[in-house]
DNA sequence: ATCAACCTGAACATGCGTGTTCGAGTTGCA
DNA sequence: TGCAACTCGAACACGCATGTTCAGGTTGAT
């Protein structure tokens, strides 16, 4: 007997804990990288692709993939965290010091591929993955995020009249609608990077001492 | 036989063609009231409650409710709809004429209440229904936020420089981002309204003759 | 060369929600 | 009063994706 290859609790993901991967067996590491690929670009195109699917995008028996990760939920997690990643890695070749508003518009355009690359996989993960993981998993996003966030209001070329959260709340929120606009085709791919980032700008900055209606 | 009460060809929701609701009898139009009511509060509560337990809420034998609902996605349907009618009521009593700042500012602050209580239908029809249909049960709320843009647009106190789509698009990607907050609790409800057209009034203000970095 | 780790297809177990049918009550309405 | 409209629960038909098990067959490491 040998079934399943589960390293031994048979707990999750695969490269999590029990066998860190980097000691497996080399057609085992193929095999899981040929599984998330396949997941990837399958959920990409259709947000409920059934595992059955993507094992065969794979390449691989499902048996086999439920070898490596032991609930659909587990393989969407790893997917999500993989795409995560990738977009954290592009954020690590971007200039994110000067000034705050330059930084900003750098990062948005360097994750904008991304997120509407694979919004479809943000999708599928919102309705398998509770939402703290969600947020969870997004962690060191949202922190660049913050950061430039906090740099620009303590430098007074961010608004510091609204809660920190909430505009790096903002910060996602239109980025992920704006790649949802693209997908309905309501706005071109080319110009979302920038008028994102116009729009995002034009939220953070401090409010100017309003001129009101009348009364000079 | 009499078995399933379909107005003739059975087509679907309740309320469209065949029998105009109004021309059934009492308790007919009492249960569809109460299933609605049932669905709503339900899938405000768990977003994919099932058939039986919207049934069960609602008083109303799960035969019932398929005898008025053709199926979920139908009854899905007709919530959303409803919901989205009632937050159009609330609308209606809103003045949206005078500066399109303030204008705007209440149509935020009226529909608010509704968006938020009610996220949790929005995201169960977003998983039933195609994304074209969502679109096109907000046709009127759109069009009434497009409306104000507009009329901001002309006067000169919204931007000019970005796609009218996209700022609609702005308007209601942040109102639903805030109930994603607020229902986490990473934002106050009370705030909510306030912060929100705090960021809309700044994102959609024309952009102001920047003074760059240097070179004065 | 050897053995464990790994892969495989097929079949099975199953759970779950949907939608339908049946046969027999109620109840609104004229 | 009487009939059609309506309701009821229970049972069934079903599809469908998930997860498991079986009984071999490969392949990688040492």
């Amino acid at each position: 007997m040998a079934a399943t290859p589960r390293g031994a609790g048979g707990r999750s993901s695969a490269q999590r804990a029990a066998t860190p991967l980097t000691e497996r067996r080399a057609d085992a590491r193929r095999n899981i990288m040929a599984i998330l690929d396949a997941a990837q670009s399958c959920l990409a195109r259709d947000t409920d692709a059934s595992v059955a699917d993507i094992a065969k995008a794979a390449g691989v028996g499902r048996v086999t993939l439920y070898g490596h990760f032991s609930t659909r939920a587990d393989l969407v997690d790893a997917v999500l965290t993989r795409t995560v990643e990738q977009a954290d890695v592009a954020l690590d070749a971007t200039d994110t010091t000067g000034d705050p508003r330059q930084a900003l518009t750098r990062l948005v355009g360097a994750s904008w591929q991304i997120v509407h690359q694979f919004r479809s996989v943000l999708q599928a993960a919102q309705r398998e993955l509770p939402a703290e993981r969600i947020r969870a998993v997004h962690d060191r996003i949202l922190r660049r995020v913050q950061t430039i966030v906090d740099r620009g209001r303590r430098v007074g070329v961010f608004r510091d009249d609204l809660p920190e959260r909430w505009l790096v709340t903002t910060v996602f929120s239109l980025m992920h609608a704006a790649a949802e606009d693209t997908a309905a085709g309501r706005l071109d791919a080319e110009d979302a990077a920038r008028i994102i980032s116009a729009t995002l700008l034009a939220a953070l900055a401090p409010p100017v001492a309003d001129v009101p209606t009348a009364t000079p």
